[in-house]
DNA sequence: GATGAATGAGAGTTCATTCAT
DNA sequence: GATGAATGAACTCTCATTCAT
């Protein structure tokens, strides 16, 4: 994607910070490459020698937001034993993530639906997704989990996760009260663990 | 909103539909008025007279997918008897009419994060929250949900019914499962009702 | 001009009252066709049966309201004895049409310099301009009034009424104070008469 | 208001006179920024760049030529002795000014009766009346001029100052002929001067 | 490599005029 | 004759992209 041959790479970090802050700030398609130029530091023109066009501006930035998601969601999972812990381990990592990211997280999601593309399997999130089905599928067949359609136990997951973002963005508290918040994430196993 | 004075009310369906049909399959920014305009058959000065701007269009097509969802969405809720089944036959018409109402619903949801606002609780959808909210909070008093914030269980049963739709926009035989749908339904509930 | 066939004749006063009325308050260039079939109580369509379109009917004001003022400007001139006096009665028909047909004054003055074309001589004012230069003429003649070109004392007089008018309009008493009104106007003859 | 950044200074030329030479040709109300931008030989889009819209590109073209017309009118004025030689003199400088730039003092017509509003004394032109004024009041403190009111005093200079351009304007010669021009003078004078 | 002036396609909107009812 | 919905040319203005310096 971004062709770092001899160009500047602080310049990409300038630019992709100031695309976060006015794509968060006053949304995608209202910001123009001379806005997001000026607020880097740099002319409009220079924008155009480190992406090809406002597409790949743009893809860039998902990328690095998602990026960082994805690094973000997987920390530390794998010390988790059963897979209803690596769940809750990676849920609360994102939604630390999230709180921690606002702007980041944000713009994710506003890629979300700008057109009716489908989503989460093949679209942009499919990383993220892959990931979750494999702990899914995994516990499921371990019996951990209902025996449902994976793609439902996924989206499922997904969709209430960011039920609890949208909750914690407005009540940050929630998640510095360790109770809480796993009762909250308890919320989203509960939903689809066998009892 | 729309001034149904002397001017055709065929042609504000045609407009709409129009509307409805490009901003589903195009996005709401990447349409034009001219586009619309052709698309509906009608001159481009034409939608003018039925609509001030751009911006009284879209509210209305807004206002027009909302409403349908919002009534659909309550279609014998009351017949329920405890809360639980209230809140599940409220999923149901929802899910229902997102599986009919394709165009409709996606539209709704790309009103939800243009700009990074607050969502369902102020917002444009705060209609369809406080409806959730009352039969949610009402279960909660009455024991049948788990004590935990309002808001929070708002949220996640409101981001749950999208996860299902999400699912179900790609299995559509799981709307005609009576089983198999009462066991997604029963994924939301399971999470949030009292163990 | 206008053809007064079948065409109910009070549509024309009504049309035509409600096009002064616009143009006086908003100016010529920004009053739509609309407006003023709106302000007249009538259709816009309607307009068009009595006016072949708007150059028409913008001549046909016009020439209604210069129309007012040449007939106004002569009332009793030749009542008076010489030149001077003639020319002296005249201007006061002006100024006190000016005053009590504010609108229909101003209308005029609109249509002088939107474009650059030559104005009084031939132009639209060409009669009002040739009555007042035959006065002039024989007054030079006559040696009431300076030998000076004709064309420059029909000038002066007239662009002097205007600068009258203009006060006169801020200080409305003037007009009613006879001996005042009698000064002003000697200013102007003052200027062109032989001493 | 104009904003002389690094933009071509060349260009506020160009789009200038293209302007001047449009509004002059055809009227201000009659030419599009398409057609100014092409006469002056560049984008629509570049006239953007050296002004805001259409509004401050007006207000630019009329402030220009004002100015101009201003610094030409006080030339050499305070030379003279007797309020009615400095008044001789700016009105006689007027006279030339409006000679030289047939466009320009155009141009400065067309803004005085766009809409009704009340003209010089308040207006745009009040820099311009304000001079004049000055002078009027202490020749008439002085005794040179009539003891008639200020205001209309004022007034009738201006409007004979446009009556006599008039005429030079179809009769050029008049310019070079002293002893006329002087003549042409001498009526605005004696028509406020006390005898 | 960096700049930002220049470009022009294309957006939203207005309005004189037409014409079926 | 009267209507006003329909039309589309034309307007102002924006902005992604280019390219000479």
């Amino acid at each position: 994607m971004a062709r770092y041959s001899a160009l500047d790479p602080e310049k990409y970090i300038k630019i992709r910070d100031s695309a976060i802050l006015l794509f968060f700030g006053q949304g995608v398609e209202n910001t123009t490459m001379q806005q997001i130029a000026k607020n880097a530091g740099i002319a409009k023109g220079t924008v155009y020698l480190y992406f090809k066009g406002r597409e790949e501006l743009e893809k860039y930035i998902f990328d690095y937001c998602f990026d960082l998601h994805l690094k973000a969601s997987v920390k530390d999972v794998d010390d988790e034993k059963c897979f209803t812990e690596k769940l809750k381990k990676r849920i609360k990592n994102i939604l630390m993530w999230n709180a921690e990211f606002p702007k980041e997280s944000s713009i994710i999601r506003s890629f979300y639906t700008p057109v009716n593309y489908s989503d989460t399997e093949d679209g942009l999130f499919s990383k993220s997704y892959e990931i979750n089905r494999a702990y899914i599928e995994a516990g499921m067949k371990n019996g951990e989990f209902k025996n449902l359609p994976i793609e439902f136990l996924c989206k499922i997951v997904f969709s209430s996760v960011e039920g609890i973002s949208t909750y914690i963005k407005q009540n940050s508290d929630a998640l510095y009260d360790e109770d809480l918040l796993n009762q909250l994430i308890e919320t989203v196993i509960d939903g689809i663990k066998n009892h």
